[in-house]
RNA sequence: GCCCCCAUCGUCUAGAGGACUAGGAUGUCAGCCUUUCAAGCUGAAGACAGGGGUUCGAAUCCCCUUGGGGGCGCCA
């Protein structure tokens, strides 16, 4: 028996981070220096997408891993066979990749503590669950299912505490026998203390106790061989060094369970750091990856692989991500993923949970999207523009039109995807003019704007140069000389071009579309606004 | 119901006993700029949940109440 707690055995010595833990009392050694290099993973199980909440915890623990000069790693967590889903696997890796995070070890890139994904590691929880029932720290019970609901029925009933009552426990080794002989099949349950406290140290809200008598004699190994969550994430965490458990405040329940085993194992305790709930937006409720699509009252993706498609750049929801539970200082709100390395740290997170600030996400991907130089945006832009506009990719690559008018969208957008509403008109052959009189400028008759159009018409004709300096000195001119103001002017040309009344800045359009189609634009509105005219 | 966690502008946050006339951001509103819409600039309104303590002094510490969140599975 004794060779079956060697793998367990720390590969590392005592850990700087050891701490003590027993029922009844709690002997702490505390204070981590910042220098120690701390290995922190991610986990997550593929019975879902990664919903924006999860990928916060993610972000914190990638955060701190390269803050302290450790290592990050990718666990799949996938043990729960029924509620497996195909997709969610490649989903999850996706969008950790794309929002930035990478890991030193995982799935994907193997590292010294292979295989990451929990199915593949059987046989360890297996010898660690055989280990504990040796050890009288665990016990086989043979309850069905059935058994099980009745037993929770019976106790709502009579509306006592509803929980496994350890009938299996105390069985005797006849009783047992005679279970097994049965063909039973049985599950690995933890004997639990039956009076005393757990305690840990959480790094984001000091001290949590709980006394013993409200934990459960959970299940460690399930009917099926796989073990559950609770023997897992020790056995991994243990297994890969992990020296801080980074995971969401709904582990805290069950956190005391986990210190137990780390107690009877005889391993040292890895630091806890249980992060704030993101609430949804209407703050009734955490996120939860059954919310799927968008939160009621926005229109925000849940799903963190969504948020690509949505035209949100990975830098900024990397950083409007880091912003919820932790900040950099007292007044910045735009920085880095290196400014966020450097500044941060496990205890500064804000214990409370927070509701997603949907509106401020929208402002600061605005603002990283100004921060492109042009290039980049252009670059980055075009998948959103090919697909909205059902323009092939290539082809708008080659269309040197959108030149003079990407920085005038740059400013006006939020999300890549709003992009296409403010080039669009370039890509019809006719643009779609609506009621004629919308060619009309405010404070001005049709009859007058007729006069106008036609001016303008015939000074674009003569015009000499077609660029945005000279276009407008010689349309300013001509509202001048003929006692026009300049939005008289400058209003039915851009309906004429674009058929909206709200666009880029007027002079790009004009250049982007070059002199031959402005003009057959202006005279085909020309010729609306006379046909209007006439009928009337 | 029981246990655990939490509580600063509408929202995200700064604040770890005196530096608080409570700071920043977002959103909202107003003004400037202006060819529309943006962007930018300027300004305004806007919070320490309530009640008890401790202290010379409390947003900061303690207790209670209230409110919110989480957990109580052979799910993670």
């Amino acid at each position: 028996m004794a060779s079956l707690r060697e793998p367990f055995i720390s590969r590392r010595g005592p850990s700087p981070v050891a701490r003590l833990i027993c029922p009844s009392f709690i002997i702490l050694s505390r204070n981590i220096p910042m220098t120690q290099p701390a290995r922190t993973r991610f986990a997550p199980s593929p019975t879902g997408y990664l919903h924006i909440g999860g990928a916060r915890t993610a972000l914190f623990a990638w955060l701190y891993a390269r803050h302290t000069g450790g290592q990050f790693i990718l666990r799949i967590e996938d043990t729960d066979r029924k509620r497996y889903v195909l997709d969610a696997l490649d989903k999850i890796i996706a969008g950790l990749r794309w929002l930035g995070l990478d890991w030193d070890e995982g799935p994907d890139v193997g590292g010294p503590h292979a295989p990451y994904i929990q199915s593949q590691r059987l046989p360890k929880y297996q010898e660690a669950a055989d280990w504990l029932v040796a050890h009288g720290h665990a016990y086989r019970c043979y309850c069905t299912p059935e058994e099980l609901a009745e037993m929770r029925a019976e106790q709502q009933a009579r509306k006592q505490k509803v929980g496994y009552d350890r009938r299996c426990r105390w069985l005797t080794q006849e009783e047992r026998a005679a279970k097994e002989a049965e063909g039973r099949s049985w599950v690995v349950r933890l004997a639990a203390p039956l009076e005393g406290e757990v305690a840990f140290e959480d790094e984001i809200r000091g001290r949590v106790t709980f006394d013993v008598r409200e934990l459960q004699d959970a299940v460690l190994l399930k009917a099926d061989g796989y073990p559950t969550y609770h023997l897992a994430v020790v056995v991994d965490d243990h297994d890969m060094a992990i020296t801080h458990v980074i995971r969401g405040e709904e582990w805290i329940s069950s956190a005391p369970l986990h210190v137990l085993l780390y107690q009877f194992f005889g391993w040292d305790l890895p630091a806890f750091a249980h992060t704030p709930s993101i609430l949804k937006p209407s703050g009734k409720g955490k996120l939860s990856k059954r919310d799927l699509k968008t939160p009621e009252g926005g229109n925000v993706p849940i799903m963190l692989h969504e948020y690509p498609d949505y035209g949100y750049l990975p830098e900024a929801l990397f950083n409007f991500l880091s912003g919820i539970g932790w900040s950099l200082d007292d007044r910045t709100e735009i920085y880095d993923r290196e400014t966020a390395i450097k500044h941060f740290d496990l205890k500064a997170i804000n214990p409370a949970p927070a509701r997603f600030p949907v509106e401020k996400l929208d402002w600061m991907n605005g603002v990283y999207i100004r921060q492109l130089d042009v290039e980049e945006f252009r670059r980055r832009l075009l998948p959103y523009l090919s697909r909205d506009l059902g323009v092939p990719e290539a082809e708008l690559a080659q269309d040197r039109r959108l030149n003079p008018l990407l920085p005038h969208v740059q400013e006006r957008i939020k999300r890549l995807t709003e992009a296409a509403q403010w080039v669009d008109y370039l890509y019809v052959d006719e643009v779609d003019l609506g009621d004629p009189q919308s060619l009309v400028p405010r404070k001005t008759t049709p009859e007058e704007a007729l006069v106008i159009l036609d001016a303008i018409i015939e000074t674009l004709e003569r015009v000499d140069g077609w660029d945005e300096e000279t276009l407008e000195s010689t349309l300013r001119a001509l509202a001048e000389a003929r006692g026009w103001k300049a939005g008289q002017v400058f209003a039915p040309i851009r309906q004429a071009l674009t058929g909206k009344k709200v666009t880029p800045p007027l002079f790009p359009i004009l250049v982007a579309l070059g002199k031959d189609a402005s003009l057959t634009r202006l005279r085909r509105a020309l010729n609306q606004l006379r046909a209007h005219l006439e009928q009337a």
